[in-house]
DNA sequence: CCGGGTGTCAACCATTCGGTTGACCCCTCG
DNA sequence: CGAGGGGTCAACCGAATGGTTGACACCCGG
């Protein structure tokens, strides 16, 4: 059978060269291209369609440094004619990041410190159209379904995201380009579903659950 | 001359991987042993002078799934007879974690996004000695010592740890005994110890600088 | 002995925040 | 097509917060 082209994208030149020696040492593997960010991840696609050389698999970071973002990347990667499967890899395992990258349309969401067989397994998983969760993706995912009750909305972890970085309720607002009441009306919803009254317990409540990433711990 | 022999320390097998590839590339390094966290670093430092076959740079990640972090492992191996030096080679570059590495001993501060060739000058001069420090390790240490105004009292760090579990005024103060309005005058004093107006900007900025710890933030 | 830092407290005021009600649009799913 | 959920917005009110000024007591070190 043909082997399976893997693009990567990392803005890691360290990641990028252990995944290339990883990979590679599989059987039926191979690192077609690699890309530092989302934006040459795209280029790259394009140079390789029109080499008539497609890649099967994305193998995505989701922290760039700089450049286009994972999420952003996996998206239009997505809303290319016949896309290719994205597989997240990545350090992180928070409900925010795990979030974003599925809705974005990400095939699958491993971990960085997975064993490299489970790596494989992964590749081999996304290559074939199937999809690959960590443990903690497809426990949140589960929960999601059975309890969305509880569950925070996409854009309210947006919400929470930028008030733990200290905003008033107007700088979210322009942030967001929403109006300042919307963002009282996320912020309610915020409360309830937390369980919380003050916009610090929400902070801190969305810390504990790793819901949100403590500032200072993203990129 | 000898070659260098570098001991890697980092949980993810990826980045093992890729500094090894990468490593081994240059001419005059090797890759002596690896390490997936800080306990494990240790005992192979053990062995390897037990075979009286020492490493001249240790290679570490400051961050750690599981086991010991990078942070104590570095001050540990520090206290060691002979200690070769500890080079920091990880992803972030924020205050708390640049000035921990340092006091704990390291002699250099790289992020893993740095071109291959930077991280070759640096296990150079670990190796020779010799500090490599990043632009924002650099600059954040001049900083420091040019302007050492920012320090935080006690009871500043006390009231700055009520704030972060999402207490209001009311309540640190019956948790302190004292009135709202001395919980209120030190909250002036931190924001402007920490350069923001407003709580939620203070706790931000208080975990990232690792002042305080963000609530069950342990992993 | 006095200056300065720390911790404590009070009164005041403008702003922000928390919470509610009600409303509209859009999409999806039954 | 209708119901429901998500997202958006507005107006309102009481409560909390931020910001200021001024004050007092303590302790340390010059």
């Amino acid at each position: 059978m043909n082997e399976i082209r893997v693009l990567l994208v990392d803005d890691h030149p360290v990641v990028r060269a252990g995944l290339t020696a990883m990979l590679s040492a599989f059987e039926g593997i191979s690192v077609a291209a690699e890309a530092a960010d989302g934006g040459a991840a795209l280029r790259e696609l394009e140079r390789l369609r029109i080499l008539g050389d497609d890649v099967d698999v994305v193998l995505m970071d989701l922290q760039m440094g700089a450049g286009m973002d994972g999420v952003t990347a996996t998206s239009r990667i997505r809303r290319l004619e016949k896309p290719p499967p994205v597989l997240i890899l990545t350090t992180y395992d928070t409900d925010a990041d795990i979030l974003a990258a599925v809705e974005a349309g990400a095939s699958g969401y491993m971990l960085k410190d997975a064993p490299p067989e489970q790596i494989r397994q992964a590749v081999l998983a996304a290559a074939a159209g199937q999809t690959a969760l960590a443990p903690k993706a497809a426990a949140l995912l589960m929960d999601r379904i059975s309890n969305p009750a509880t569950a925070l909305t996409s854009r309210e972890i947006q919400l929470l995201e930028l008030l733990a970085t200290g905003l008033t309720n107007r700088a979210m607002a322009r942030e967001l380009f929403i109006s300042e009441a919307t963002v009282k009306t996320h912020l309610v919803h915020i409360y309830s579903k937390l369980g919380v009254d003050s916009r610090t317990a929400a902070i801190a409540a969305a810390t504990q659950r790793r819901i949100i990433r403590a500032p200072g711990q993203q990129a």
